[in-house]
DNA sequence: CTATAAAGCAAACGATCGTTTGTTTTTCTC
DNA sequence: GAGAAAAACAAACGATCGTTTGCTTTATAG
């Protein structure tokens, strides 16, 4: 008979308010950042006492952790999902951005953290967090060295441009404007298929 | 005679410490962010105790909005004399881009603060850093408007790519890697240009 | 030389932060 | 239904934050 009655590890109960905090927390990372949300902010938009949330992670920085393997998960399934449902190498690059960009620029609070909050904001955390944002890199790594480029072409600057490129647009995307997300990205990948004969498509005469 | 004698205001003095100040906080928002740099902090690098940093700044905010003004008049001194070096237009952009990153990822404190802090991360003076930082975008979208594309081109999106880009570089690039700022800066220019036949110049065969 | 304003010192205030500790409630297991 | 573990409550602790207030030093103008 294994020593089995030392330690009795039961499964979580059902009531378990974890996925409450953690959508609660995705959405404040989302929107003021690490450092601007207080755990007593994130504790009373999931209804709970601030202590409480320390059941569930040791630390801030743990909550964050979480949030962010979520976020990668998301934005992972989004984009491998739109990417198989291409068959050419360029159309699959470009089903992958659109879907990065309305992953990221609409409401997904959580996969929104991982463009919202960087590694470096939180030092604590950093050395996770970029690990997590290479596991996500990799998909565009896969999908950048699949294209039918010359040898020896400069597939790490493309693929470094186009993610910095899509990354920033949170910077001055608006949702009222004229460009959608998968407008965006679609412009973006015709500048880098075939700059010089870019003819007008997207918007207007003038941007 | 006029009302002289009701005020007498006076020049600054010679001791003057605020430009030790402002580099000091130049130096601590661009490396740690502004959240993560008290005023303590920047007091403590400048040799002054906390409450003397009220004399010059009325609030953080102020004191990270002048550091901002400086940034710009810097960067915008830097690439706009680079340009200048130029004739062409496309010869023109490229060397604005290299003088963009030579001069966010080397050791330039006040001009980095700008794609270090981000005008969001300060939502008091959002609305002044988002005017600085559009006053020197302005430059670029000059460049991109001069530059020979045929007609109805979405300069716009190619302007935002090219930033967006040259801005996220902050994130990956490493000081000891085998990329220089110049060389990331004419890799993209060239994928931009003529991305097909970008042949093998820049690095290895590997990235 | 003297007054005056610039600049900084010294010391604290109130607020908020992440976190801890002890206790209580609630669900699940046997 | 009794015991145990999961989960949350209740209340605070210590640290740090941006900032204020009153006083002192010091360079400069007349």
């Amino acid at each position: 008979m294994p020593i089995r009655h030392l330690r009795a590890p039961r499964a979580p109960r059902a009531d378990n308010r974890l996925p409450v905090v953690l959508a609660a927390a995705a959405r404040l990372f989302a929107q003021r950042g690490y450092a601007a949300t207080s755990m007593r902010d994130i504790a009373q938009a999931a209804s709970m006492l601030p202590g409480s949330l320390y059941y569930h992670f040791a630390a801030k920085e743990d909550l964050l952790v979480a949030v962010y393997e979520a976020g990668v998960r998301e934005i992972v399934a989004a984009v491998r999902a739109a990417a198989a449902r291409e068959r050419e190498p360029w159309a699959r690059l470009e089903a992958a951005c659109v879907a990065h960009l309305e992953t990221v620029l609409k409401r997904a609070d959580t996969a929104q953290v991982l463009i919202r909050v960087l590694p470096e904001q939180v030092p604590a955390a950093a050395a996770q967090l970029k690990r997590l944002r290479a596991e996500y890199e990799a998909v565009f790594r896969e999908l950048v060295d699949a294209l039918p480029l010359a040898p020896g072409s400069d597939r790490r600057t493309l693929r470094l441009m186009l993610l910095g490129a899509l990354n920033w647009t949170r910077f001055w995307y608006r949702e009222d404007g004229p460009a959608s997300p998968r407008s965006i990205a679609r412009g973006m990948l015709r500048l880098l298929r075939a700059p010089q004969e870019a003819g007008a498509q997207t918007g207007g005469p003038h941007g």
